[in-house]
DNA sequence: TTGACAAACTAATATAATTAGTTTATAGTC
DNA sequence: GACTATAAACTAATTATATTAGTTTGTCAA
């Protein structure tokens, strides 16, 4: 295989990652990349089908970034503890990748499997520290549903700049996830 | 003044909101909502400033009719009633406007005295539900802060078509509005 | 050395947003 | 009832982005 320059889809992605956290993602144009790869425009193409396909992608590989976060800080905890920790992670990650975290709601289409399991994927990271707490199995989907809602909604926010009043966001935070925990046996 | 056509500030932002809620928000541009009202592109500037100014002029009628929805449902009602009655309508917002809600998010600028008023308004909406509960004032701040995570992040990841898998998504919600109330007093 | 081919390129097209400048319809005045 | 000022429409031109088609080029392997 003949590499011209030494390009590649991961390539491309990252830099689209990076322009998306430095520059925010509204930010990220096929323009914008290729300036930022030093090619022109219709070059990516060879790398990614399109702007579609380069949102894609940045979803895949935040969700398989945030996935690989969540699982390294609940290993070796357990019940709260790792609750916990998967929450603060969860907002560390989602603050120091604002832009990577906002392509991370694309819901996977049909097409996309690739996406799909990569959700299923982190679905399941929080599903097995759920597991500790023995709940029903209903239960404890519906109360990974309200994990992922309570954190987006907080990091969402807080990456908008929706808290604007002078009051601390790590108190607020540690006190969503007291409320979490409180709710949680 | 000589209004050529029936067309005005308000009738822009009504036609814009209704393609953002029937074709998504992606899909209003200045062409379609010229199309739409059956007028060329460059016209919209006489009532609106663009695309940013449509744009802010979304959040801004949005939060307008998410505050007043919020207010009538708390209207006599008190602590968990009010309470529940405020998430219901939140949610229920959400989801008959999903276009319009995702502009809520816009945070407000330097120059947007308007959407900042109009975001506080509605913090104090859900301060005065909360002032039943004599909380510390800090506390209560937080509250609303975690009020507003939770439905938000709920809502948008439903929107987004996040909660993939058949799991009754009326049953997590109440579920999440029991975890709240709990986490309350 | 050469040839296959991936990966770059140029060129052309379509859509969107914006600005400048022009026309037109109406409301209020004479 | 005609006149005029002006808001609100318009056309035209510019810029930016995405996309597709077709061409050139550099490198690896035979």
């Amino acid at each position: 295989m003949p590499p011209k320059r030494g390009l590649n889809h991961e390539a491309v992605i990252h830099a689209a990652v990076e322009l998306a956290d430095k520059q925010g993602l509204e930010s990220v144009t096929l323009a914008s990349v290729a300036a930022q790869l030093g090619i022109r425009i219709p070059s990516l193409y060879n790398h990614v089908s399109g702007l579609a396909g380069l949102q894609r992608g940045m979803a895949l590989y935040g969700v398989h970034q945030l996935t690989e976060a969540l699982r390294r800080a609940a290993t070796g905890k357990a019940k709260a503890d790792a609750i916990r920790a998967m929450a603060v992670v969860y907002r560390s990650f989602a603050l120091t990748h604002p832009g990577l975290y906002r392509t991370l709601l694309r819901a996977p289409s049909e097409e996309e499997t690739d996406l799909a399991e990569a959700s299923a994927e982190l679905l399941n990271v929080i599903l097995d520290v759920l597991a500790a707490y023995d709940l029903e199995s209903d239960r404890a989907l519906h109360m990974v549903r309200i994990f992922r809602s309570m954190m987006h909604g907080f990091v969402d926010l807080e990456i908008a700049g929706g808290f604007a009043m002078a009051l601390d966001t790590d108190d607020t935070f540690n006190q969503l996830i007291d409320i979490l925990i409180k709710g949680l046996p």
